[in-house]
DNA sequence: ACCTGAACACCGTTCAAGT
DNA sequence: ACCTGAACACCGTTCAAGT
């Protein structure tokens, strides 16, 4: 048992949220409780509550972690493809081969929904800004005549999409039964969605 | 309090399903407990226990009739919007209409992740394919040259997009802090993957 | 000052016991 | 046969009391 002053506010803190972390990938979102992340951490669920207001605060750092990784990912995708045409079809690729590898923290992002008291923090809005920001990049060279804000009218339309196909498939509402793999839909989102966008009238 | 044999099962099944959805509405889905719920009917915790395996299977009836709502404004739709063109931009809309109409019963459909150990039962994969189908049916006179896998194939693409969007402007995931409205951004989806859809090579 | 642990008000689910 | 209600094993959150 951890005895008072073992480890600093800080340590507790990151040893909540790395305890919470492992809880998250190993059994999900319902398998997650703030008494299994005490324990886990050597504590008592009390002092839990001494770092963070409630699970949902806890929660949402976890989230930001989780955005932090896929942003990683993303990153790497736009180096490695120089290409904008190219690069746009990768960058959505990633994201789904992200909720695929990490299913459950990727699904914490969207199964956490927040109690109506406390709205989405700022800085937690503008880490999701930050996604949308990252694609807007890649679309405008390709779309050069375009004014920005019809580049993030796309950016939020495409990336909206590409969501949306991966929630249904993670969560195995897609119906594909036939042939079609998920790849093959999510490629002709993009594909076509970007003919019209690039070919469209500005 | 309610006595043994006041109504039928089938009574007491319908009277848990009504309970239930009411809550549901008013209350999303944290709101929703099978105490609840029993509360609501007259009867005990323990009633419901005979009638459902569990809140889950509940849930998933619920849903049932979520899905038979939503099919019945998209059958409107098709009727109201005989061209095809300005149809699937109607549906789509009709689809995000829905969720913002009736926000805490089309989340429920998401929300509820049903326990892995019991996977979705094959009627509700039938019910969920029917929408599908309905897309597809519209989608095929606009593209007469192409093969009904391609077709199907679209539908998921465009169904899992729009679906994607309104699942995060319903949970200010989106970031439409500037001057666009969801609307922009949905018709931004439809009209672009369609000119990509109609005009590219079979 | 830091942390505990018991308490409060809830859960889903089960099942012996009543009518 | 139908339904109850108490029990079990959990929750999130709070806070007086200990060290």
């Amino acid at each position: 048992m951890a005895r008072r002053s073992d480890h600093s506010r800080d340590e507790i803190r990151q040893m909540a949220l790395d305890a919470a972390e492992k809880i998250i990938i190993q059994h999900g979102y319902k398998g997650l409780s703030a008494r299994k992340i005490a324990t886990d951490m050597g504590y008592t669920v009390g002092t839990l509550y001494l770092i963070f207001k409630n699970l949902d605060e806890l929660i949402l750092h976890l989230n930001m972690h989780t955005l932090d990784a896929l942003y990683e990912q993303m990153g790497i995708t736009v180096e490695r493809n120089p290409a904008p045409e190219k690069c746009v079809q990768a960058l959505c690729r990633a994201y789904y081969d992200f909720a695929c590898s990490n299913t459950h923290r990727w699904s914490l992002m969207f199964e956490h929904n927040l109690s109506e008291d406390m709205g989405i923090p700022e800085w937690f809005s503008a880490k999701v800004a930050y996604g949308f920001t990252l694609l807007e990049r890649v679309l405008q060279p390709l779309v050069k005549e375009k004014k920005p804000a019809e580049v993030c009218i796309a950016a939020r339309a495409l990336w909206g999409g590409v969501h949306g196909i991966t929630m249904l498939a993670v969560t195995d509402k897609l119906d594909v039964s036939g042939v079609n793999s998920v790849t093959e839909i999510l490629d002709s989102l993009v594909e076509n969605y970007m003919q019209g966008f690039v070919s469209g009238a500005g």
